[in-house]
DNA sequence: ATTTGTATTGACCATTTGGTTAAACTCTTT
DNA sequence: AAAGAGTTTAACCAAATGGTCAATACAAAT
């Protein structure tokens, strides 16, 4: 039935999400990503034909997933300063549930940097729908900086942290991951103080 | 004899490191690597017993290298904005040269965290003697940024630009490789620039 | 209850892949 | 040149892995 069909396909892809999301595209296997759905592996095969369909259809969706979110904060006419702060905490938020997610996405576009036209195509991604306003946002308040630096000294450090993880916890924190994950948490703060600070140079 | 071997292992170790650093463990395959060292598969288990080993050896070299630049720049008694421009251009260099070494150490070492404890101590990096000089001289130059966040925001700036290559060099430049790593070292003075600038901030 | 279409499974297959082994080659030593 | 140690290769192996297929369980419709 329908019904049962889009249940199971939930269960399979949500599966699929956490072993590929930690494992990537190589390092994952069907017969795992089987027994987390509680299922026989041919069942993989007669729902989503292939492993890379399968990957396909994991990634895509994770990547219309984020880009909304980041379309959702650029769009609004709110201050710079206030998109940072709503940029950092949605962001922050989001990886510190999800602590695989940039290694993940990062390693398979340079696995496979071609699907990425597709993929922004098909998650309906508009990239310069979200540079040129902010380019016109950063002239209008007196901002000399070039809006490519600014977007990506932000991105930088909000989710550097995160792809550095093992690294940072245990040279900051000796290995204690909960201190880790409250620094995180601490960083919304001090990301946003940080570049409200630079941003005062460039004025 | 023992220069031969040395000879054939050095080859061995240079092909090993290219297959793995731009596949990782898990997409590596050791044919590949035979091939690309010109030689048979054999004799990559002749030389180095493993897989496993294989890629310790590599990774563990890699990562000696790295920390000992690390020190070199912060050992020395100079001033903050001379250590991080210096760092910033070494760096950059390293990761221009090098663009999918960051990828593959993050995830190689989220995929197994527990070999950095055992890579630290037999690199012989001791992270501390890199914070604490930092720390006692942000100190003294009057700066009240927490060390943490200022090492996590350099670091960030100048890695994760080529950690996100793919999506910088596609959404910035439409895909113009030799734009992004014009951009690449024209950041250089832009991060110093940005971090000077923030310092300002916490005088 | 029987049929019919769908969902699910177990057994099986072909290929890939890391690894082994015995033979062959090379180079040095005597 | 013969011996011998070290180096390199081709052939092969076992396990893992993505994928197929025929058979079965299941649910709804007749």
């Amino acid at each position: 039935m329908t019904n049962k069909e889009k249940q199971t396909e939930e269960i399979i892809a949500e599966a699929a999400r956490e072993v590929f999301v930690e494992k990537g595209m190589a390092g994952a296997r069907m017969q795992e990503i089987a027994d987390k759905a509680g299922i026989n592996k041919s069942l993989l095969h007669y729902y989503f034909r292939s492993k890379d369909k399968l990957f396909d259809f994991v990634f895509s969706k994770i990547m219309g997933k984020i880009g909304g979110m980041l379309q959702g904060i650029m769009q609004e006419g709110v201050s710079i300063e206030d998109k940072i702060g709503k940029f950092v905490d949605t962001y922050t938020d989001l990886l510190s549930k999800n602590p695989f997610l940039p290694n993940f996405i990062f390693g398979e576009i340079t696995r496979n940097p071609d699907g990425l036209i597709k993929r922004f195509a098909s998650a309906d991604i508009k990239p310069n729908q979200l540079l040129d306003p902010l380019q016109r946002q950063l002239n209008k308040e007196g901002y000399t900086i070039h809006p490519h630096d600014f977007i990506l000294n932000l991105l930088s450090m909000v989710i550097f942290p995160v792809v550095a993880r093992p690294i940072v916890e245990r040279i900051f924190f000796e290995g204690d991951h909960k201190a880790y994950k409250e620094y995180l948490l601490s960083r919304k703060l001090s990301i946003v103080d940080f570049v409200m600070k630079a941003l005062q140079g460039y004025k």
